[in-house]
RNA sequence: GGGCCCGUAGCUCAAUGGUUAGAGCAGACCGCUCAUAACGGUUUGGUUGGGGGUUCGAGUCCCUCCGGGCCUACCA
């Protein structure tokens, strides 16, 4: 038995997410997490809201709400939709909340003595009639060397030329619309993480198990150019943490924030506080503090490749840079995009696929089945109706629901409901136990390795493995001429259906527990050995036959619903 | 512009530099009739994007070209 600390990359509160969010981190974070607590391990699964920024704001007044009442109502949704995909958080917390807003200022204060902050001095383009400054991106103009009427303050997207926000023609605030600004100098606090540079390269090159995918975005934002820049962590803004040394004022940065990027990772501590402050833990330190028990923690981090960047580099920086005795992330699972049948998902284009949509038309089992299979482990994934189509109505319909129907119903019509005495195991029943005995192990290592892709196949094939056993023995053939041959057979049956009822949990809980409760099974521990696995239903044990698991999808549907999430071309912009 | 990742069967993907490049799906054929017309078996299908090189041996390493994607630091 071990200790676990994991963590889901924090979604963005600015509205529901889609399909890419959650398994770019949040979907293979609970399966992982929900496989670990079934191996017996001591497990805490944390995740929050990331509320802080500029976008959350504008998306705030969109709905025309107070940004912190948006916030509110946003964490509750996503709250609710990640209950609806069974994401087994042990506390789901927010950026925004006291806690955060109190670590965030202690490593500010932490990091201000060490001499890895400093002070700078910039220009940056102020709005009048929004009453705030604008990041780059928030102004539009035409592009002095292309022309293009719509490029942004930092970058033209038709001619690609970097810009400044002051070499555009006829900038405007792309909130309000306003021509109405100024350049105005404000002070920030920069994180001096080119100090350490070397530290982190040398953190970086030891982990050679890490996904490449992790090591070569550290490497790169690590040794490009100049190598690893120091960057700005405060925001002229009024929804944030509050720049303070601790509980000290940070003279000359009144009315500044932090920047997201820089409490937001902090929010990983902070959860585990809230989940002590809301009763459900005790001592978050023993699992933080390498001084206070964490020091046998392993620490896993789940998220899409745009977040390795501040994963690898900047939340280090901050934990290694405090001095003080945290625990530093030990792996780092990163993922590649989901795309949406040849494109990106996007939300202002109602483009895709998004949380509440996908469970107000499918059980999450089904979404979690399939995009787990395909998580976008080795390169970018293509969600298709299609694909999504066969892949749920042969694996989850034909393999795994009709094995558990045909054998209940076949015991229920021969035997009744309950497991058939009588008889012996022999040869067939022998190499069967020994085949599930590997691939049981095989998906353990796959588990443990989290290949989320591997490790769905292998459980696929222990389904198929029922469906063999039962094809080769025949139990409807032997019953004709030894019904207690028979009964052996689909006593074997129903047990490989047990079976599937543990170690399918992590991809499928709700179907797990539906079997479990169907077949009523006790102890949904994990299995030691196939062989004993393999008889945990004991002739005379009662059972139901359950609902079919699964319904197929049919061709109607998937014409309907390619139709209804093709989305509608609006303007482009955000996803 | 620079960098990174990817390119393998119609589709989705595997293969510590080492037998004849493998699975699933789809297709074809056969079997079965317990089951959600499901299941099982057999089988078709490949110039591993192109070209060059290193090596006894290359899908794998190097060079180059082509194609796709991502990142490039004030979106997160």
């Amino acid at each position: 038995m071990a200790r676990h600390l994991i963590t889901s990359a924090l979604p963005y509160i600015n509205g529901i997410k889609h399909l890419g969010t959650l398994i770019g981190s949040q979907l293979p974070a609970d399966l992982y997490a929900r496989y670990l607590r079934g191996r017996g391990h001591e497990v805490l699964f944390l995740c929050a809201t990331d509320e802080h920024g500029t976008p959350a704001e504008i998306a705030a007044k969109k709905a025309g709400q107070p940004v912190a009442e948006y916030c509110a109502e946003m964490h509750h949704t996503q709250g609710r939709l990640a209950e609806g995909f069974g994401l087994s958080f042990d506390h789901y917390g927010r950026s925004s909340g006291p806690q955060n807003h109190r670590l965030t200022q202690h490593f500010a204060a932490r990091l201000a003595e060490a001499g890895l902050i400093r002070e700078v001095s910039e220009r940056q383009m102020y709005s009048h009639a929004d009453g705030r400054f604008l990041p780059d991106r928030y102004i539009e103009g035409t592009c002095p060397n292309c022309g293009f009427a719509e490029a942004r303050g930092d970058q033209c997207d038709n001619c690609t030329k970097q810009l400044d926000p002051v070499d555009l023609i006829e900038p405007h605030s792309t909130i309000s619309g306003s021509t109405d600004l100024e350049m105005r100098e404000t002070k920030h606090l920069y994180l001096r993480q080119s100090a350490m540079k070397d530290a982190l390269n040398e953190w970086i090159d030891q982990q050679a198990d890490w996904p490449i995918l992790t090591t070569s975005i550290a490497k790169k934002w690590l040794n490009d150019g100049d190598g690893l820049q120091d960057r700005g962590i405060t925001r002229d803004l009024d929804w944030g943490v509050p720049v303070q040394k601790g509980d000290e004022p940070w003279p000359g940065m009144e009315g500044k924030v932090f920047y997201v990027w820089f409490d937001a990772p902090i929010e990983y501590i902070a959860a585990a506080q809230e989940w002590v402050d809301a009763g459900t833990g005790t001592d978050w330190e023993r699992w933080w503090r390498t001084d206070k028990g964490a020091d046998d923690v392993r620490y896993t981090q789940f998220m899409g490749k745009d977040n390795v960047p501040f994963h690898t580099l900047g939340f280090p920086v901050t934990i290694l840079g405090s001095g003080e005795p945290w625990k530093l992330v030990d792996y780092i699972k990163s993922f590649n995009y989901l795309n949406y049948d040849g494109g990106q998902f996007s939300t202002s284009r109602g483009r895709g696929v998004f949380m509440d949509a996908a469970l107000d038309i499918l059980p999450a089992d089904y979404w979690r089945w399939w995009l787990l299979s395909h998580a976008p482990e080795s390169g970018d994934a293509e969600f298709t109706w299609e694909n999504f189509q066969a892949g749920v109505n042969k694996d989850l319909a034909d393999v795994l629901g009709n094995f558990v129907s045909r054998v209940t119903k076949f015991c229920r019509s021969k035997f009744g409901e309950e497991v058939p005495a009588g008889g012996a195991y022999g040869e067939r029943e022998e190499a069967l136990i020994a085949e599930i005995e590997r691939r049981l192990r095989a998906y353990e290592a796959q588990m443990e390795a989290i290949e989320v892709r591997k490790a769905a196949a292998e459980l696929r094939a222990i389904w198929v493995a029922g469906n063999e056993y039962l094809q080769a023995a025949a139990p409807w053939a032997t019953f004709k001429e030894d019904p207690e041959a028979a009964a052996a057979q689909v006593r074997m049956g129903l047990n490989l259906a047990a079976l599937y009822a543990v170690i399918s949990a992590p991809f499928l809980p709700f179907t797990a527990k539906a079997l479990a409760e169907a077949l009523k099974l006790e102890d949904t521990a994990w299995p030691g050995s196939a062989e004993a696995a393999l008889g945990a239903l004991p002739a005379g044990h009662a059972f139901s036959v359950p609902e079919n698991l699964f319904t197929k999808i049919t061709d109607e549907q998937r014409e309907e619903w390619q139709d209804r999430f093709a989305g509608k071309a609006i303007a482009p912009e955000d996803s």
